[in-house]
DNA sequence: ACAGCGATTGACT
DNA sequence: GTCAATCGCTGTA
């Protein structure tokens, strides 16, 4: 299958946080491959969005988000969770793609260790639980998805009968009137 | 230098 | 339904 490139990444924040729903997140490690197909996603863009972390400008956390698409963009959350985003955008202009549930393809074995899960209920719905099952931490952070190794989206798309759910982003308090969350059949 | 708090989750009543 | 966990980023001084 075909990953996805720079020009996909490179487009309207929101126009890619919707079409990344299908698509298929791959992460490989210690030669084993582990995959879900996007099926909730949410998007944050620049200045002018009070819930993005590039609201006030670039910050030494932020400034990935300003940079150059199809980076990875991982921050660590409560102290506890890793969140993964994709950046959006030219060089220069902020905007990202948080990731906030698949569908398991490949390696449920290793995800549900993981996550300590005996069976795949719970295990991806959530974006401090894909990264935990893909074990996503800040290593990850600006890995370049159109060449790394470690991790990659490819091509996919969304099934006969299957709908977009749009809604108001969830955890955020401002910005809660833009409905940026998108979301693959009915919860 | 430091207090406040967060793009969440899981355990518990 | 409620709430603690847990730490690095950020704004303010």
């Amino acid at each position: 299958m075909k990953r996805l490139q720079s020009l996909f990444y490179s487009r309207d924040t929101i126009t890619v946080t919707r079409e990344l729903l299908g698509k298929i997140l791959v992460r490989e490690i210690e030669g084993e491959k582990i995959s879900g197909r996007i099926i909730e996603t949410e998007a944050y863009t620049g200045p002018g969005d009070p819930a993005s972390h590039a609201f006030r400008g670039p910050t030494p956390r932020s400034r990935i988000m300003f940079g150059p698409p199809g980076i990875a963009y991982v921050y660590f959350c409560y102290g506890v969770h890793h969140l993964l985003n994709v950046v959006t955008e030219k060089d220069g202009t902020a905007g990202a793609v948080l990731l906030r549930g698949l569908e398991p393809l490949e390696g449920l074995d290793r995800m549900m260790k993981n996550r300590s899960r005996k069976t795949e209920n719970g295990l991806l719905d959530g974006p401090g639980k894909l990264t935990q099952a893909l074990e996503i931490t800040l290593s990850l952070n600006g890995d370049n998805l159109t060449k790394g190794k470690e991790l990659y989206i490819i091509e996919g798309g969304t099934k006969p009968g299957e709908q977009i759910i749009t809604a108001p982003r969830v955890g955020i308090k401002d910005g809660t009137d833009k409905l940026w969350r998108f979301r693959l059949r009915p919860i």
